[in-house]
DNA sequence: TAGATTGTTAATCGATTAACAATC
DNA sequence: TAGATTGTTAATCGATTAACAATC
């Protein structure tokens, strides 16, 4: 198994493979096909096999895998079970409401503090987390050997923001910023692209509804 | 140009070409080659021609692109300029978060109102936005032919909030939830996958790490 | 004109799907 | 045993990259 041949694609399944088991457990259920998972979930079938075979857990022909066994194997796999502290810039809304999430230290993310230039917000404390000055964001990521950035900044500091990450030993910037960071080689660099996702969800839209008004009134519109 | 040939990853990068050109031309610049945007955005140049293509814009040879008359292309193309409404269902920190994004205004979305199962949310107004109580769903989405429902929910209940919304003739669900939907066919559901996205950046430093210290130390590890 | 840049057609690469052999 | 399900190897599909012709 060499890590470097998981495809990227696997890697974002296997979270969505989890949380369908977690949920599986919950309800009881010990024993699960890749047919049946790939059902629910919309996976192919063999996609839904190799997909659990990078995680290393393996089923018993006829009678499938192990719930509990996979969801063990795809945390593994993952590293969710090493919790990683993580610093988070930019306590706005969207900072805010990823200090909310306490679902990330079972995905390998603990955030142990916040960040923002406005003095206003610099003191308070979101879901137990304190927000400090900017001004002592380096100091403190060398001292605590801080491996994940995350970049809840405004698009016009995210780049510099993003250098001072890495200037003090971050290795991973799970980056909000509708930005491409240019960094040095190495570093990794998740983007959560919401706009990305907006257009498409606006694009498809609209060609589904110039879908359904073509159909209701059949005229040759002209032709594109 | 047949609409649904439009491969989804240049769907994706789109958008993040139109923020690269807003800044463009912030600064000022009136043209750009595709080589440049290719550079600076990590895209091979070839793929940026390619996906500027199918926005119908053209370019002239030896100058490049009008920035202005691309960023206009691409928000044709991807209908931003045509502002669907959409209901928000989950006012929690997340869905605070994304009622206070100004922006996706820009981007063809507009949230009219907000909804929640927390009476002691209902009646607040959060950025403007009003969040009224889920009994009056139904009734208002049907009335002002919402198209677009952004579902910020907990897992438990994305399922059955998704069925409503789409119940009252919701085209487009903006799902936030780390569950995939099960719904009629023709219905179009956008994943925002933040725990895909955390999967992919614990692997990524986990296995950075590994590599690390092998280079540290090189003994020979337990073959994997 | 020369050459930079465009846009298109062909080749490559990688992920998905299909076919099939292995096994409990 | 028979057959359901696994896991793997081969075929297909689609996106990316390379090569090249067109043009301002």
């Amino acid at each position: 198994m060499r890590a470097e041949s998981v495809p990227e694609p696997t890697l974002r399944r296997l979270p969505s493979y989890y949380h369908y088991l977690v949920r599986l457990r919950e309800k009881g259920q010990e024993m699960i096909s890749a047919a049946q998972i790939g059902e629910d979930l919309g996976v192919h079938h063999t996609q839904v096999r190799k997909d659990l075979a990078v995680t290393g857990s393996q089923g018993k022909p006829k009678v499938g895998h192990r719930v509990e066994e996979l969801i063990v194997s795809i945390e593994n796999f993952l590293n969710w079970n090493n919790v990683t502290d993580a610093f988070l810039v930019g306590a706005g809304h969207l900072g805010t409401a990823l200090l909310g999430y306490a679902g990330f230290e079972r995905a390998g993310v603990k955030i142990v503090a916040a960040f923002d230039a406005n003095p206003k917000m610099v003191g308070k404390k979101i879901q137990g987390v304190s927000i400090l000055p900017m001004e002592k964001f380096t100091d403190l990521a060398r001292r605590m050997h801080i491996g994940i950035g995350i970049l809840t900044v405004p698009a016009e500091v995210a780049q510099e923001t993003a250098e001072m990450m890495v200037g003090c030993g971050v290795q991973a910037i799970w980056n909000f910023a509708p930005i491409v960071l240019d960094l040095p080689q190495g570093v990794i660099v998740e983007n959560v692209a919401l706009y990305s996702s907006l257009g498409v969800l606006s694009r498809k839209l609209s060609v589904h509804r110039k879908a359904l008004l073509a159909k209701a009134s059949p005229e040759p519109v002209a032709s594109e």
